[in-house]
DNA sequence: AAGTTGAGAGGACAGTTGTTCACTGACTTC
DNA sequence: GAAGTCAGTGAACAACTGTCCTCTCAACTT
């Protein structure tokens, strides 16, 4: 048993490492992480400031690793909503209810992504970028097998998951930001918001095609060139070669 | 002419203190504000530290003083926007026009406000919220105009006017990620996107009330609470005494 | 013309920061 | 059981931070 990888030794390393995590996780809810101190870290854990080095390069590398720890488990999520085929009406309350409990069991976590998002560090903001975009494929891909999206163009299905997923992300931060200022009253509004908000969406989502893409030969025309070519019909059109 | 108001004088330190805002305002280009030194900005503007004092009492409040320049200016891009009366096709890519001619001349604004609005600093936070606020509440005023709107609560309208404000500002905080890490590919499909998303939303906009309100009797029930109230109707139903 | 004001300078203060280096000693391997 | 690995230590480093205090001197007031 004791002849392969190390046992006792990387563990306690794992365990420091996270002790790391928590207490930069915990620093982070009122600062952002381009202010952090890594020797402000390692009091919190009650650890040298140079063994920070023995896992993390910086602060950037840390942020990372926050961001697949925070993002990691919210795929466990989308799979609990997407797993129910209920009515629309239904699958808004319990989309919402399951950001709700999310946002109640990982503050923390939720609070970091919204606010690296946009943060002042590259590396983070990368990485959450390509996560949210993980995410947004998997929830394309399943709004892809219901009906509503039948005929639907491939990008068409993607632009809709992306506009699904950073609703989510904001109404989980602004039910944060309701909870801890706002009072019961704050979240209930924010709550009602988001509801009809996503069922705005979902309305325009049932009438997508009746008129939605414009007339029938310039919706040919985007056919050919999709997302990445150029902008589609407008004042501002731009020339097809891209 | 020099019996009121100083002249010379305040002209000098109002110059200055828009010397420390620009400079502040590049650091915060590449860093959040929370991480922003009194002695970088000033060192930038070739003053002394303790001459900050003189404008701010600190970072912060020298934040929210660049919100209110940031967003001041955007009030005028609203009523650009709300000006004509175009058809729904046409408002949307005047919009996103706009928008892409905003972020072109006010960069630094616009991640400015993308950046610190769910940053580390809470003065600065609230200072969004509440610009941002007046925002909607301008839109919300311009669609209740629209025949569009005939029949619908205020309460839809504001929230319609909300989701339009957030999906702008995203647009933007977007757009110029696009235009500095993508080039003018990325650029383009943000823009295809944006396009979309509004068109659909817009769609959903037409269809409210057909069948969006959920049944007659509960968009009854619903017309006495109000936002303010409680969540409406929903698989975990609140008690209507609050 | 004399007196007041206040923006900004300059020095000094105690803290804090990230990073380096040689080190210890419990665990792992042979 | 000896040898080696390596997570964590502790001291020292130069550089930096925000804030305090005293000072100057141009612009203003009367």
């Amino acid at each position: 048993m004791s002849h392969s990888v190390g046992g006792v030794r990387q563990a306690q390393k794992q365990k420091t490492r996270q002790a790391l995590l928590d207490a930069a996780l915990g620093l982070l809810e009122e600062q952002s992480l381009s202010s952090l101190g890594l020797r402000e870290v390692t009091r919190v854990v009650g650890v040298a400031p140079t063994a920070f080095y023995r896992h993390f390069r910086d602060l950037g590398e840390l942020g990372v690793a926050l961001v697949e720890e925070a993002l990691g488990s919210l795929h466990v999520m989308v799979r609990a909503i997407l797993a129910e085929q209920d009515a629309a009406e239904e699958r808004i309350d319990r989309t919402i209810a399951v950001v709700e409990r999310h946002v109640r069991e990982h503050p923390a976590h939720v609070r970091f992504v919204a606010r690296e998002r946009r943060g002042g560090v590259r590396a983070v903001r990368h990485a959450i970028a390509g996560e949210l975009d993980r995410f947004a494929a998997e929830v394309a891909a399943a709004l892809k097998t219901q009906p509503v999206s039948a005929g639907w163009r491939d990008e068409d299905v993607r632009m809709l998951a992306e506009l699904y997923v950073d609703r989510l992300v904001t109404t989980a931060a602004e039910l944060l930001d309701a909870r801890e200022e706002g009072g019961e009253e704050a979240v209930e509004r924010v709550v009602w918001r988001a509801r009809r908000q996503l069922r705005l969406i979902s309305l325009g989502r049932r009438h997508w095609g009746e008129e939605g893409q414009a007339s029938a030969s310039v919706a040919e025309a985007e056919a050919e060139s999709g997302p990445s070519g150029l902008s589609g019909p407008s004042g501002s059109a731009e020339p097809s070669g891209g």
